[in-house]
DNA sequence: CCGCTTATTTTGAGTAAGTCAAGATAAGCA
DNA sequence: TGCTTATCTTGACTTACTCAAAATAAGCGG
């Protein structure tokens, strides 16, 4: 299913930007705003930062998109949604790369006491050392 | 084993800063620092954010403190550290709470591709909606 | 207890990552 | 093709942090 349709079934306008954000955002996982404005504007020069975020809020609400929160790092977007997968991120490089989920759908963990709380989501995120960092500089990982 | 005594173990000077943050970190678990300031300037009124900044970030960095940043809010900090515990927060309120990790150690899971990383630690964040938010405005989830 | 060394704090400036909102533009429908 | 209104651009702003020089204070040795 395109991008337009989509758009179309969650009631939003087909803009060029939305459509040419959604583009990039699907051949370029994990990327920043800023990441997206860059490689986007190639094509739509006159795009504007605002519109990026405007762009990718919107349509990380409607779960076209799903937006990702590394420490140290902007948020970043991909394209991949609704089977609650996980991700590993490299504490020196910050490579992302995504992680399927065991159980395919959230939460997939439930924790030993929620303290009350209706538990939705159970994000993991695998921190450690990526294999061209361990080549680059042999610390403890190596 | 009070702060001083952790401080001096580490090779680092014991300064009323320091024990203030730790102090006020350690009575109010996930604390922003922004949080942490507003309370330290009450026996100390005239530390700095930038101070703040500095200790909480020379603390994490020696396994005093650790940091947690969960999405939408800014970074949080607390003094349980060691123990791998993983946390729950409030998608509404952005309330906090500790869950203990099944394994008690790094990394308690492992992904079944790491893409050639070398994983060292398996942080989940389990997201939901608390007693309080639930009671308050019983969407969905009530 | 005092002086010296140097780690740390304060001060002032700045950056990065984002949000807000008014006016302009363009998507889509009749 | 014109109208409505969602969306984009523009300009301003906020939040959460970092950078670095000068001042201060922690701690050690005499």
């Amino acid at each position: 299913m395109d991008f337009s349709t989509r758009l179309r079934d969650h009631g939003l306008r087909v803009t060029r930007q939305r459509l040419a954000v959604l583009g990039v955002v699907d051949s370029h996982p994990h990327s920043s705003a800023d990441a997206v404005a860059e490689k986007v504007r190639r094509d739509l020069p006159e795009l504007s930062l605002q519109s990026v975020y405007n762009v990718l809020n919107d349509l990380t609400a409607f779960d076209l998109l799903r937006r990702f929160s590394p420490p140290h790092s902007p948020a970043l977007y991909e394209t991949r949604v609704g089977d609650n997968h996980h991700h590993a991120v490299c504490t020196r490089c910050g490579r992302v790369e995504d992680v399927d989920c065991a159980v395919g759908h959230a939460p997939c963990l439930t924790p030993s006491d929620s303290h009350g709380m209706t538990i939705q989501i159970a994000d993991v995120l695998y921190q450690g050392i990526c294999k061209d960092c361990a080549e680059r500089s042999p610390g403890p990982a190596g």
